[in-house]
DNA sequence: TCCTTCACG
DNA sequence: ACGTACGTGAAGGAA
């Protein structure tokens, strides 16, 4: 094939794709338009030219002087627009990642670095072609040499090349006389001078009989328009001035040869996390990868397939090496059970059947255990048991395949997900494909990218290899992550967060999710119907009153009917339209009949579609539970949250949401304990601020809402009245949020200005409490961070935002987030002694649900009165704080009953 | 896929 | 003059 050098003009491409290409920018909010506009130019010229070589030349800085004269005539550059100027140190890095030959020097300009790499592949036989949107450049133009210029128009980029034929037949004067041109006509745009007076026509007509700007100084007495030879004869060092500064150099010293611009490897891993994290989707799309990341590991790579090759394969192991880990395992739950019946934890743990295992021992010793009649499942499962011995075990969500591994322990495993989310839990993600950049220091590619979004037991079984490659990317990631999390957790004091915390926690949330929660199946159902008649009618009333039928559900078509069509006064507007939220309805009420409904149809469709309807698929066929997934690393605050499904956020509230409890049941022969932390944040908040008055009042086990009422209103304890008991609570809980006036006028009903005062004299009785938040604040500004008192973080990059709104924002974070974590820390250090004391004593009762601040146990009838002393002692000493922790545990035969 | 709404602590 | 309470997940509609 043949060898091509393709130079691209990199401050004039990148100029302009900024004009050309509609502003972007990525969710950080750095603009990327030039970036995507440069890169879906230079894709379009390397389809077209299948380049050997290729060169990117930058001008250094803002451009450099070539002649003292310069100076008089710079003044209609524009300086770089700042949009534009951040996006040129980013597509450096861009074209870096992805091995093409970026270049620039101090005191030469890019068009100087073109001519010279133009004329040195020329010399070397390549066909070259140089890209700008300057046409300058055009003067290279030779018949090996094409000359292209990209232009936008409409969208799409067309782009004009130019060999020497091509620049005669379009200006009618050779490539090298395009120099002479601008001797004589000057460019505004580049600030050359030219001789004044003199045009395109001019120019054109004193070339083509004289040749070049010498020539026609030489003959300028020859010229016959007495105009024009005036204008050369007085202007004639602005003429030489002129075609010296239009000139290209093509001879200067780079220090660079050719062969150091071959093309290397485009679309790798690293390029792709880069443009990743630009937001531009379109150019992603060319990365269609066969591979999962840096090929040099692969090299490494082997697969087993008997007992016999796994001892082979470990016998090269030395001791003590982690051991990364990564599972492959169906998520369907038809497994087939176990002759005795009795179902082990551990085995009804296993979520489906092991289809294969990655294991890593560094970078070197890479092996994908494969399945089949000579390696089974309770093979790999002994073998990695085995392991387990020598070897700590680490995996990304260990909980996820923690069935696989009946002999880990907080003591030999090691979860990197949860490792990365301590460490920084507002990152988007925490699995292997998310860490390996920053932890192990590999490149990766995702999942999605390769897969899409197929389950990994389908991509296993359509696409093995890659599969297996990806996976075992996976397993080194984890290997090589190990040590570098753990000193990383060391050096922010979140270790023993992590080994006292978080790790067992993995243990006992795993537990609470095998064992499930009973639902009366037959009774969710009833509820469901109920809930379908009822709708009907209201929906029938409904369309009845509005005059027509709609979709009550849509708030679009709500809004028109209420709005438009009944022309009640709205209240709020959406950014689509008009707000139809319970909270605007509410102020409608005695508008019309019509809005009772909607809000009561609004209440029941809700109740029917997440809860009924919703809860009854995941009841498990097997055992007639819900097994909710409980995700360790998703808040940033450090609390858990419940998904498939939710089962946090069960109704309450209202009595007819709240009916739903009653079909959580206990096993037969178990009733439910449940035990409720009384005011945990605020006890913390006290603790945390040493705040005297309010931690008397909770010493002497007051009413905490009434003794604030009565110190922030100035009246007697007994004589506080419902209403400053309600208000001095909303104040409370506004605090905990991070208190702003508006917020709490809103949530209270009051004026801004009342709020403020209202806060203002919170502050005042708990002095303290304003000092903490204080501090909170000032901490976060110039750390970056909160922590809790367990040393849990959360970054607050929004703290230091110039966006008031942002600002304003990280300043409540940084309020809440030390309370919030911290309970958070207590009642999982409670889940685990609670897990911990029922597994000690062999007490068959089980920790069920967490719901932030509330645990329930499925509790034996024999076991009641020990196991609540456990969970009420257990949860009440959790942390020894300034104030008591109180613990309120109920009993009864459903959740309904139990709360 | 994003938005709105609403369930919970 | 801005336009906000903290932390979540699911469903349904609109694009």
């Amino acid at each position: 094939m043949e060898n091509k050098l393709v130079l691209i003009d990199g401050n004039s491409i990148m100029n302009r794709a900024f004009y050309g290409v509609p502003d972007l920018t990525n969710k950080d909010g750095l603009h990327t338009n030039a970036v995507y506009g440069f890169l879906n130019i230079m894709f379009k010229v390397m389809e077209e030219e299948e380049p050997s070589h290729m060169m990117v030349a930058f001008d250094e800085k803002a451009p450099t002087f070539r002649h003292e004269m310069y100076d008089a005539y710079k003044g209609t550059r524009k300086p770089m627009p700042e949009e534009l100027a951040e996006q040129m140190p980013v597509i450096r890095d861009v074209l870096k990642a992805m091995e093409i030959c970026i270049f620039s020097k101090e005191g030469i300009e890019a068009d100087d670095i073109l001519g010279t790499m133009a004329r040195k592949g020329e010399k070397e036989g390549l066909a070259v072609v140089v890209v700008s949107g300057d046409r300058d450049l055009l003067q290279l133009a030779t018949d090996k040499v094409k000359v292209r210029i990209p232009k936008t128009k409409g969208g799409k980029t067309l782009v004009e090349d130019y060999h020497t034929a091509d620049v005669i037949e379009k200006y009618g004067v050779t490539p090298v006389q395009i120099i002479d041109m601008k001797g004589l006509m000057g460019d505004s745009s580049d600030n050359i001078p030219g001789v004044p007076g003199v045009g395109e026509k001019t120019a054109l007509k004193l070339l083509t009989l004289y040749g070049t700007v010498e020539n026609v100084i030489a003959h300028a007495d020859e010229i016959t328009a007495k105009r024009a030879r005036e204008a050369v004869k007085n202007n004639i060092q602005l003429a030489k001035l002129s075609k010296e500064l239009a000139t290209i150099k093509t001879d200067c010293r780079l220090g660079i040869t050719t062969e150091q611009c071959r093309v290397g490897d485009m679309y790798n891993s690293k390029a792709f996390h880069l443009i990743q994290s630009l937001d531009i989707k379109s150019i992603l799309k060319r990365f269609n990868q066969d591979t999962a990341g840096d090929k040099s590991l692969e090299k490494n790579f082997e697969v087993i397939r008997t007992k016999k090759e796994w001892e082979s394969f470990a016998a090269s192991i030395e001791k003590g090496e982690p051991v990364g880990i990564k599972a492959v395992f169906r998520s369907d739950s038809d497994v087939t059970q176990d002759g005795n019946g009795q179902m082990t934890l551990f085995m009804s743990g296993r979520e489906g059947r092991l289809m294969g295992m990655a294991v890593a021992f560094g970078k070197e010793k890479i092996a994908f255990c494969r399945m089949g009649s000579h390696l089974t499942e309770n093979d790999v499962i002994s073998l990695i048991g085995e392991l387990q011995k020598k070897h700590i075990l680490v995996a990304n969500d260990l909980k996820s395949q923690l069935g696989f591994f009946p002999e880990a322990t907080v003591q030999n495993s090691f979860d990197t997900n949860v490792a990365a989310y301590l460490i920084n839990p507002v990152q988007k993600g925490f699995a292997e494909e998310d860490i390996a950049e920053a932890y192990a220091d590999i490149s990766m590619y995702p999942y999605s990218q390769l897969f899409g979004k197929i389950p990994m037991e389908t991509a296993f079984a359509e696409k093995e290899e890659e599969l297996v490659r990806y996976v075992s990317y996976c397993a080194v990631t984890n290997a090589l992550a190990y040590p570098v999390l753990k000193k990383e957790l060391k050096r922010i004091k979140s270790l023993s967060l992590y080994e006292e915390i978080e790790m067992p926690l993995i243990f006992t949330l795993h537990e609470m999710e095998q064992w499930g929660v009973l639902v009366q199946r037959q009774a969710l159902k009833e509820y469901g119907k109920k809930l379908g008649i009822r709708i009907q009618e209201l929906e029938k009333e409904i369309w009845q009153q509005a005059g027509e039928e709609f979709n009550i559900n849509s708030p679009r078509q709500l809004g028109n009917i209420l709005f438009d069509k009944m022309h009640m006064p709205y209240g709020k507007k959406t950014k689509t339209g008009y707000s139809t939220s319970a909270e605007v309805l509410e102020k409608l009420r005695f508008e019309d009949p019509i809005i009772e409904q909607i809000l009561e149809y609004r209440q029941l469709a809700k109740l029917k579609s997440t809860y009924a309807d919703g809860l009854d698929a995941f009841i498990d066929e097997k055992d007639g539970r819900i097994h909710t997934t409980f995700n360790q690393t998703i808040t940033a605050t450090g609390r858990l949250s419940s998904t498939e499904p939710n089962l946090q956020n069960i109704p309450i509230r209202m009595e007819l949401g709240r009916q739903i409890r009653k079909v959580f049941v206990p096993e037969e022969g178990c009733v439910f304990l449940d035990a409720d932390y009384s005011q945990i944040e605020l006890r913390v908040l006290a603790h945390m601020s040493g705040d005297e008055s309010l931690i008397r009042a909770y010493r002497e086990n007051a009413d905490v809402h009434r003794a604030t009422a009565s110190l922030v209103f100035h009246t007697p304890y007994e004589e506080v009245t419902d209403l400053q008991r309600r208000n001095a609570k909303a104040v409370n809980f506004g605090i905990v949020y991070g208190i702003s006036g508006f917020g709490l006028s809103r949530d209270l009903n009051i004026t801004k200005k009342q709020a403020e005062k209202y806060i203002e004299d919170y502050f005042e009785t708990y002095p303290k409490v304003k000092d903490f938040m204080d501090q909170m604040v000032a901490d976060g500004k110039s750390k970056g961070y909160v922590t809790s008192l367990y040393g849990r973080r959360r970054p607050i990059p929004e703290i230091s935002s110039k966006n008031f709104m942002q600002r304003q924002f990280g300043e409540r974070i940084a309020m809440n987030s030390p309370i919030q974590g911290t309970a958070a820390d207590i009642i999982k250090i409670a889940m685990i002694r609670v897990a911990g004391r029922l597994k000690e004593g062999n007490y068959k009762s089980r920790l069920i649900l967490q719901i932030h601040d509330e645990l329930l146990i499925e509790t034996y009838v024999d076991e009641v009165a020990e196991v609540k002393d456990i969970l009420e002692s257990e949860m009440e000493h959790a942390c020894d704080l300034l104030v008591p922790l109180i613990a309120e545990v109920k009993q009864g035969d459903s959740w309904y009953e139990a709360k």
